[in-house]
DNA sequence: AACGATTGCGGGAACGTTCCCAAAAATGCA
DNA sequence: TGCATTTTTGGGAACGTTCCCGCAATCGTT
């Protein structure tokens, strides 16, 4: 009875010991039978043990198994907000890539503060991570350095800071994409809502915008980028600023999706109307802009490559810091409409 | 110069030894000389050992001290997906009130898959956290009697199942708030968009519903209550519906903004507009629906609180499990008017 | 059949920390 | 000052795992 009472109720852990005396080996044995790194064995002691384990209830103290190993299987990612769909989206396909390895990853946020960032990053490598994935590059931030000097392994994603190992989009190219697309389309004043001048991305994506209206032979008209800061805000403030130009865009490229939905607010509000006045397209297409009322045509990107290759980087040998970039590919919806 | 590159380079870990050693004193008073838990030691002795160990660079390795205390200062969040802004922004408050208590707080996402919800739970525990916090609640599910088997702690929030302690919102009362609203306003006709019956905070909204209209003498009829599953698509669907009934509603409360936005998107595509011809409100008031070209009218949820609650609940010893309501709070924008 | 090579297994020492306990030092009181 | 009491300290045993190493058993070869 009371030992019955023992037997269910105690919350005791049931360790390798415990399954090596119950299957009849040695602790060793159990803990070589149980390694998932090990090429896997079927022989019948092996799934006898298994069996055991299983019955018991055992599961490895990861504690104890990280502290041996000497490692963690947990990576960490560094994310402005996660409230952000698009950081969001990327630590999802992190999880899911990281856990296709057996690894897990865990988050921290710094709201674009590069001073939580470094505490983001110490909480991080005090929970013992065996990699970090940056989302939070900027320009001038020796943040890097001194993960190096510390002996982390770590990698940018998304964007990069030009010196060190990163998984980015090809944000050249999506820019390109995206102007050539209102190009195709007969427009020939078309404004940028760039981003903040911190983020490569932004910056990568004016570049493809310039590299697109020199293509076609279209002038580049400075009054025509107007900068951000990636916000919804901003992005209805940068699209007031543009309308409000003597001679305004027919067309805007939006430099992420958030400051597009912001910009269909200004030309709402300026009682203009998508596609029909102004053509407009977004970057990341997360999933709110194919439902919008007027469905938004926005650059495309595979996060799941971005945070793939990020993780290949991160434990990659080679030492040439390489930066990969990923393609991404335009999907045209109703927000675009040939220049009439 | 051998020394030197071993001292700069050698990533060997500065254990509590090394400390000890450096400051002249055993590693079991360096040890309690480090733990935060204890009653703060001011003592010169204490000031000159944390002062060696920060010198020497000393990080705690988490390791090595959960195996010993026996337990990780971790707690597991549940959420359908990340990706959905509601589950981001109730992680990243429970992630900030888990770092108050010097937590914190890891997340696996389950895609509304009770299944997956099983898988996602296996490996927060196998990760060792300290408790567990599932906004997955179903009606009938018996995910809860399997961890109250395994002796893990854990909590619901946002959603409940009725049996087991949870955070949540009181939806109820939210629902009224909207509803009452719409009738304040005029509306005799409101519709509302309903979530899946599993999740109790559909449940709660709906009831909410008919509580203001009964008090407002409103009789109730049936084809006014469709249900979604709380994505914009379905949400689009059910607008849909309401506005193809012979009798079309002037109003429409959606069960979260999600569906709100989905009905945006059909009402403009009815050639009808918001708040003109119908108003709208949604619930939980995320971030982007103040910034769309009709801000929206939602209820706000106190995410912070319920997280806070969901700790307290998680960690407090009283047996009886309770079910806490946060109160909720209507914010008017422009998607609702007065019925004219 | 004998021998070296390979494989499988168990004992036991780590990993870095906390915490128990006994001993030493500091304090209070007469 | 001397003794009892409290506080602080250091030694060492855990925590549960992995992994090195030596030994036995099996295999393949001549």
């Amino acid at each position: 009875m009371s030992d019955e009472e023992i037997t269910t109720r105690s919350k005791a852990r049931v360790t390798l010991h415990d399954v090596a005396r119950e299957a009849g080996v040695s602790k060793s044995t159990v803990s070589r039978m149980l390694d998932e790194r090990l090429p896997s064995n079927d022989t019948p002691k092996a799934q006898h043990v298994r069996e055991v384990a299983r019955r018991l209830g055992y599961v490895r103290d990861l504690s104890a198994a990280n502290l041996r190993r000497g490692s963690t299987g947990t990576i960490g990612v560094i994310v402005p907000r996660l409230t952000d769909t698009v950081m969001a989206m990327f630590y999802e396909a992190v999880s899911a890539a990281a856990a296709q390895q057996g690894r897990f990853a865990i988050v921290a946020t710094t709201d674009d503060n590069p001073k939580a960032s470094r505490a983001a990053a110490d909480a991080l490598i005090r929970r013992g991570v065996d990699g970090l994935i940056l989302t939070t590059a900027r320009e001038n931030d020796d943040l890097a350095d001194e993960l190096r000097a510390r002996g982390v392994a770590f990698v940018f994603a998304l964007r990069h800071n030009g010196k060190t190992a990163a998984s980015v989009g090809d944000d050249q190219l999506g820019g390109y994409l995206a102007t050539r697309h209102l190009c195709d389309l007969g427009h020939k004043r078309i404004g940028i809502i760039a981003g903040p001048d911190y983020a490569t991305s932004s910056l990568g994506r004016l570049a493809g915008y310039r590299q697109a209206l020199d293509e076609a032979g279209i002038p580049q008209s400075p009054e025509l980028v107007v900068p951000s800061t990636f916000s919804i805000e901003s992005g209805e403030a940068a699209a007031r600023t543009l309308l409000d130009l003597a001679d305004p865009p027919t067309a805007i490229f939006a430099i992420n999706d958030n400051t597009a939905i912001g910009s269909m607010s200004a030309i709402a509000r300026a009682g203009l109307s998508v596609p029909q006045d102004i053509s407009l397209v977004g970057y990341n297409d997360i999933p709110i802009v194919s439902r919008l009322p007027v469905p938004l045509t926005s650059v495309r990107m595979p996060f799941d490559r971005v945070a793939e290759v990020a993780l290949q980087l991160l434990f990659e040998t080679s030492e040439s810091p390489k930066v990969k970039k990923i393609t991404p590919s335009l999907i045209p919806r109703s927000s675009t409409a040939p220049l009439g």
